[in-house]
DNA sequence: GTTGTCAATATTGGCGCCAATTTATAAATA
DNA sequence: TATTTATAAATTGGCGCCAATATTGACAAC
């Protein structure tokens, strides 16, 4: 598939591969943030023993995606909103200070498949389904951080935007919200394309804290 | 040796222990960049099973202190120079971020205790072992992180901290670089009493980028 | 009706065992 | 002697089993 050109480290693929799986169902919201990963049920969603089902657990857990309660098990890692807006902070640090080498490295060709990821986030946003939009989304912001730089700095941010419930749930709670999400990344290209370094920031940042209307906005 | 009394609540309090045993040794430079950790030997080193070896040893792959490779096991992590630069830029990044909140938030009294932490590292510098540096060091670093109000960001600076050999082979090679971690340390808490944000920021970029006089600097 | 206690059930998590694989050693051949 | 091949040793890593612990549900006491 499309997916990332080199895997030096096929070591645990299947591992590799299940943990996606279920990052993905967490950001779906099949499980729910607080909710208690049981190790039966994921063997057999899964068909996989129960050891890689422990191991890829201990491995979200280093990366904060479920938290680890000693005879009680996994549990999805349900971040509140203090926590959700220190996230949002560092991603807005770390995504615009790669705003710069992005501008510089990117080449037509880049921008021509920017374009192009763009334009299939939002025919999956308007005829997708829910997981046709987190794996555009996912596609747009990778190919866009292919162009940072500083490799050790994508998979940092890569590894920050999968933190917390990243999806549906807490960023495309409306059609309206999606609409935001896919000017964005049109606004993004455009800015690259006229290497507006400050513009991408402001784009970037936007992006990040400003998730559009949204009724209970008062709540937070 | 034997455990102390059993806490069942401290989660997997012995994995913990020993995940920065391990990290500690790491930092010494017992276990060499790309030296392989041999799970019999550490289960004998540390005296503990090898479910708990394997488990650490995961989790330090997740944090990028080690690399898995399979059916041949575990080995510490070779950063290249390229990534030691990046680690260092994100760190850069990071801390300077940290500096606002920190000299916002810093009271006389953390001032004071600061103070004290960094005449501990002068004395370690001078008198103490290496491994008494890297605690003495550990402990102002961590007293400096609790004063940023972003607790995200705290966690994730000290990780990266941890990050590839951190420690004298890298670090502290020389005396001159021991001296001037030293009096940047004094540097740093006089920057927080002045209140004096830039010059805090500008302190810490050279802690960590500028690692003092060294005879093969001519090689990276 | 509510609360407390205790047994039954469900779930987690540690450990030993052994197959799969790699590395080291020795023999054999050119 | 150098190189290849075969054999032995060492190491990793997956799996099932079962004890420790938590949760549920029933039942009794107030």
């Amino acid at each position: 598939m499309q997916d990332t050109a080199k895997s030096p480290e096929d070591a645990e693929g299947e591992n590799i591969n299940l943990s996606e799986l279920i990052v993905r169902d967490i950001n779906i919201g099949i499980f729910g943030p607080g909710e208690w990963l049981k190790q039966v049920d994921l063997e057999q969603r899964y068909g996989v023993t129960r050891i890689a089902v422990r191991r890829v657990l201990d491995e979200l857990v280093a990366k904060r995606l479920v938290e680890h309660i000693h005879n009680r098990g996994y549990r999805v890692y349900a971040l509140g909103p203090k926590q959700r807006r220190e996230v949002s902070e560092i991603r807005t640090l770390l995504e615009t200070a790669a705003a710069g080498g992005i501008v510089e490295q990117a080449t037509k060709q880049d921008i021509e498949e920017l374009t192009v990821l763009a334009e299939n986030f939002k025919q999956a946003a308007y005829y997708g389904t829910i997981l046709e939009q987190i794996d555009a989304n996912r596609n747009f912001h990778n190919r866009l951080l292919e162009l940072c730089t500083n490799e050790s700095l994508t998979e940092l941010i890569m590894e920050l935007r999968q933190r917390g419930p990243a999806a549906p749930v807490t960023r495309w709670r409306t059609v309206a919200q999606l609409a935001k999400a896919t000017e964005d990344h049109f606004r993004i290209v455009d800015a690259i394309r006229r290497r507006d370094v400050e513009g991408l920031k402001a784009v970037i940042t936007s992006h990040i804290n400003d998730k559009g209307p949204n009724l209970d906005l008062s709540k937070e």
